[in-house]
DNA sequence: GTGCCTGCAAATGTTTTGCAAACCT
DNA sequence: AGGTTTGCAAAACATTTGCAGGCAC
């Protein structure tokens, strides 16, 4: 059994993934605890969040293409991710999209987990395109 | 419009990806070119396959954490990656997931797509593991 | 001949790792 | 004291980009 010391350290990454209402990455974990805690280095910031994820107190978010994002919510759920800034989400499907391994053909594969990543557009930029438009400006395509 | 040239690099990243059984990344496909056609680079390798899925030739898989794999199957379909040997392959889901946008709760996104990727382990690292284990030795957990 | 494409090297972005010093228990 | 953890820098990894020369049309 490996021995898990205390630091200030590995509070303030964990403390900063528990304030955070998005699901921030880890970059824009270290430039929140930056602010009170000026020496603490990126390389600490990846080192506990890994140690975070493994003990699973918290979620890793893997998105498509950009950096992961941390979730403080360890409920089962998916995620989605504004195509335009990037932001994630939290999502609830309903009905419970109820994925049964056995009804899947896996040529002879072991399933023992999937994950679903939604692309859409967040509201916030919705409604900048919306007021952009009527300017006759092309937000994205 | 813009201007399409043929040129012997593209051509081979194209039958590089056909001829494929599996779903090979950027660099096994340049790997395999490079054994008919030393001189090529692997930003031109990039290039192209970036130029093929944008022309719908080919599909881009994207998984969790690692390199892009290209697929020469364009059919919606989902993959599955082994977690011990990394390997993508097709699967087929039945009946189909028919997740509907419109019964998805999300928080006012406009959601236009999802991808799924499922993680398991598959019938070659299966086999190993089962012969390893018979002598004691646990491969993975 | 125009200008897209290539090869090379360097840059980018994200995350990990080697190492010596500092810290926890 | 002994083993962990930190901070820093450098490496690792996947991919993109700037540029000068080459090739397609």
């Amino acid at each position: 059994m490996k021995e898990t010391r205390k630091t200030i350290q590995k509070e303030l990454v964990h403390e900063a993934v528990m304030v955070s209402c998005d699901h921030p990455t880890a970059e824009q974990i270290y430039d929140s605890i930056i602010l009170k805690h000026p020496t603490i280095s990126k390389a600490t910031v990846y080192r506990n969040l890994n140690l975070l994820v493994e003990d699973g107190i918290i979620l890793r978010v893997r998105v498509l293409g950009g950096p992961d994002h941390f979730d403080k919510t360890i409920r089962p759920h998916y995620h989605i991710q504004c195509r335009v800034c990037k932001r994630v989400d939290d999502i609830e499907v309903s009905p419970d999209l109820g994925i049964q391994t056995k009804i899947i053909n896996a040529k002879g594969f072991e399933v023992d987990s999937y994950e679903i990543v939604f692309t859409g557009i967040c509201p916030d930029c919705l409604e900048k395109n919306a007021a952009k438009s009527s300017e006759g400006a092309q937000v994205w395509n």
